[in-house]
RNA sequence: GGACGGGUGGCCGAGCGGUUAAUGGCAACAGGCUGUAAACCUGUCGCUCCUUGGAGCUACGGAGGUUCGAAUCCUCCCCCGUCCA
């Protein structure tokens, strides 16, 4: 066994949400943890001080595919590993390129052995396999792992969904058969994740749940949700498979999700998630509070003296105003971004440290309550 | 005083007889973004009325004129540039 170890420190006796400690080689994380993603070994916008030392952040997440493509698995190898490379402390989890089958799939084939894809950046075409997906990541230095998965679009037909989920069973199989090899032969530090998929169908996630079960994984993901289908069926889906997947281990529902989401996947037995929402969006305009969203560009804060959140503690909530940041965003200002990102990482991580301080004192239904109730938007 | 070149919707700027309420860009206003092809994308953007679809009104410096029809052609006038005196 590599060397990831979860240990639960709580759990919710009404929901199936539970605190947790999630032991790397990297670092200690408390579950349920937000991961930031950093898809190009960068949160835009922040530098890694930013990130481990003001913002708390112990894991982060990065992209096999982009970081593929652009430099290489060897050359961030030759230069000490993704860590050493974009030098962060912390711990990294490498998404495989199975989203990118996803967003991609414009210019990208699938077939039973993997996926080409053209490059957007030369036009090369590039073969990910099960196995060379788990060699790139290894060559980062990744602490945890992604199998290669297909991330199907909604809707597909339970036909579509059916093959898709065997296949993406079959490359889990050939990327732990492939893992479980060069571990024999020299120890591996980093954990490789399956993931569970099978579309918008219980019974498809079920079986595949079970099947990956088999591999007697470190931890197990949670796939091809959010990709366009109605929110509660996203939450059914997690909960589909909450009672296959041990609760021994930690589980990634991934790429989730709306800050009143997070506590609803948390309740169904997620300890880990990521999302491009709090990054994205902020360099977008869209900053998360804990009274709502503010859309930074609207009228109403062109002369706004107040900071964005003001139950905030983050460096930007604390010294800038709606206005300034609203000019900054408004202006196209490269610092707007920094603050903004800055801001709604903060406030993400207060929203998980929320729910596991929720957990531990046993309040965990009550916030739960708490945050159903609430308005999406500031007044 | 003379010779050219110009005056177009909040701004810049195209159009140079009908398909033009008038291309574009900017600004403004609003919406979207969920394992990042994203510091991105979409919509609205003269006024009034009605339900979509439309109906009416007012518009291309000003006033006349030519024409079935003018931002586009003609005349005069008013401004603004550049150059020559």
């Amino acid at each position: 066994m590599p060397s990831l170890k979860f240990e639960i420190v709580a759990e919710c006796p009404h929901t199936r949400a539970r605190a947790g400690l999630l032991h790397t080689a990297h670092g200690t994380i408390e579950t349920p943890v937000f991961m930031p993603v950093g898809t190009q070994a960068t949160v835009k916008g922040l530098t890694q001080r930013d990130l481990a030392g003001d913002l708390g952040v112990k894991i982060l997440l990065a992209n096999t595919y982009h970081l593929y493509v652009r430099p290489g698995p060897e050359l961030i190898r030759g230069l000490g590993g993704l860590h050493r490379f974009m030098s962060w402390p912390n711990a990294i989890l490498t998404d495989s390129g199975g989203y990118q089958v996803f967003s991609l799939r414009g210019i990208r084939k699938i077939s039973q052995h993997g996926v080409v894809f053209q490059s957007r950046l030369d036009g090369a075409l590039h073969t990910f396999t099960p196995q060379s997906t788990v060699d790139a990541q290894l060559a980062f230095g990744s602490d945890i792992l992604m199998v290669l998965d297909e991330c199907p679009e909604y809707p597909v037909s339970h036909e579509y969904a059916r093959e898709s989920m065997h296949r993406t069973l079959a490359w889990a199989r050939a990327a732990f058969a492939h893992y479980r090899l060069l571990e024999q032969q020299s120890p591996v530090a980093g954990a490789l994740f399956p993931i569970v998929q099978g579309s918008m169908f219980a019974d498809l996630r079920r079986q595949c749940a079970e099947d990956l079960v088999a591999l007697d994984a470190s931890g197990y993901a949670v796939g091809g949700l959010s990709v366009g289908e109605p929110r509660p069926l996203s939450l059914e889906m997690v909960e589909s498979t909450e009672t296959i997947l041990p609760r021994s281990r930690p589980r990634y529902a991934m790429g989730v999700g709306m800050p009143a989401e997070l506590p609803e996947y948390v309740a169904r037995g997620i300890d880990m998630m990521d999302c491009v929402l709090p990054t994205r969006n902020a360099r977008n305009g869209c900053l998360f509070t804990s009274a709502g969203r503010v859309i930074i560009k609207q009228a109403r804060y062109r002369d706004d003296s107040r900071p964005v959140d003001e139950n905030c503690r983050c460096y930007t909530c604390n010294e800038y105003s709606r206005a300034y940041l609203r000019h900054l965003f408004l202006s196209g200002e490269i610092l707007y971004a920094a603050l903004a990102t800055r801001h709604n990482i903060q406030r993400y991580l207060d929203i998980m440290r929320e729910i596991r301080q929720a957990i531990m004192s046993g309040e965990f239904p009550e916030y739960l309550k708490t945050v159903r109730s609430a308005s999406p938007d500031v007044d």
